[in-house]
DNA sequence: GTCTATACGAGGATAGAC
DNA sequence: GTCTATCCTCGTATAGAC
């Protein structure tokens, strides 16, 4: 492998990240993710104070981009057209190490939810979820904004003993996120795509 | 406070279920149950094997109420009316007990997911979801099934910070998953309840 | 600047005394 | 039925080699 120095740092994020996804985050062990580099786990406090400043740090890059998100979707007023075009840039986002990431959330949220990246993320999905549904809207919407972020999270486990392709996944919890946001016309996407087969 | 003997063991089921669902599993020592029934970490090594069984214990007792109600479901055809009792039923399950486990799970899927008892409690989440939508449904249809159950799973923390009572919150986590299994009039049972102010 | 060596207290778990 | 003593691994921390 070609080991270049000096992306110690990155590989531990990385490796760090792999983990926390398969096994969890208490199950995970320093030690596991030292040993997986060839280190030792003093060395993992060189590059960061604590556990937890790992965790922090994979959530910071993540926390950006849905800030942006944000930031872009209130620079439009809030349509119909508009959440659809939301929900899609967020599904979108959730495509690679994102997506990782949210699922290790939702499968691990007592665990983070007292850790300030955690709590973090956290704001930062109900700020979203207020951005498709916001207290002029009813309470009732607003649970269903919630409901149609958690789907898009959680979609790869719920459906990981289902015989479908990722795509297919990704194209379905996004039709039923929609739905819940007020924002599908009920098969139109699927009626569109069997029009134009392979585009 | 009238501590009757040879409970001990219920004490424990008693605590532990209190301690997993506020902290998190891996989060709650056996030290801290322990301590706080006033009895010392190997005392419970003697009514439970392991950690792992104590929660195995838990997970018992509502499993039985689920394989009832997967019993009592297939009793009669999948109708839309049908499909809606049994999500009346199942929402009515999670009120009391029940619903803090399932809580419980949601937020530490990943803690449980190789303990035996997490494992059975999601095939009878999968069985269960799949009384709502079968093979013979299509595979968005299944993911509808289960993002309507997860929706009841988790509606107490989704809608922790919203200002509503635990009923109107219940009201509308079963409104979300009945538009999910397609067995809601949208703003029928809201009308209804309008129409009869107070039943 | 980057890491190894080493130690501490707390975690789950077991064996065996009472 | 309950407890003491003990074991190994965990996250955390520091000292110091290179």
């Amino acid at each position: 492998m070609g080991g270049r120095r000096g992306d110690t740092r990155e590989q531990i994020r990385r490796v760090a990240l792999e983990l926390f996804a398969e096994q969890g985050y208490e199950k995970t062990s320093l030690r596991e993710i030292a040993e997986r580099l060839g280190v030792t786990k003093a060395a993992l406090y060189y590059h960061f104070k604590t556990k937890e400043d790992i965790i922090a740090s994979l959530f910071d890059e993540f926390g950006e981009k849905v800030d942006e998100l944000v930031a872009w979707a209130r620079t439009e007023p809030m349509t119909r057209e508009h959440r659809v075009e939301v929900l899609e840039r967020y599904a979108e986002l959730l495509r690679g190490p994102a997506g990782d990431l949210m699922r290790f959330m939702s499968q691990n949220q007592q665990e983070i939810r007292d850790l300030k990246p955690g709590e973090d993320a956290r704001a930062r999905f109900r700020t979203l979820a207020r951005v498709l549904a916001d207290d002029r809207d009813t309470v009732i919407d607003q649970l269903r904004a919630r409901v149609s972020i958690m789907a898009l999270h959680t979609s790869v486990f719920l459906a990981h003993d289902m015989d479908i392709s990722d795509d297919e996944r990704h194209e379905a919890a996004l039709e039923i996120a929609m739905e819940l946001i007020g924002g599908a016309d009920r098969g139109r996407r699927a009626a569109e795509r069997e029009e134009r087969p392979a585009s």
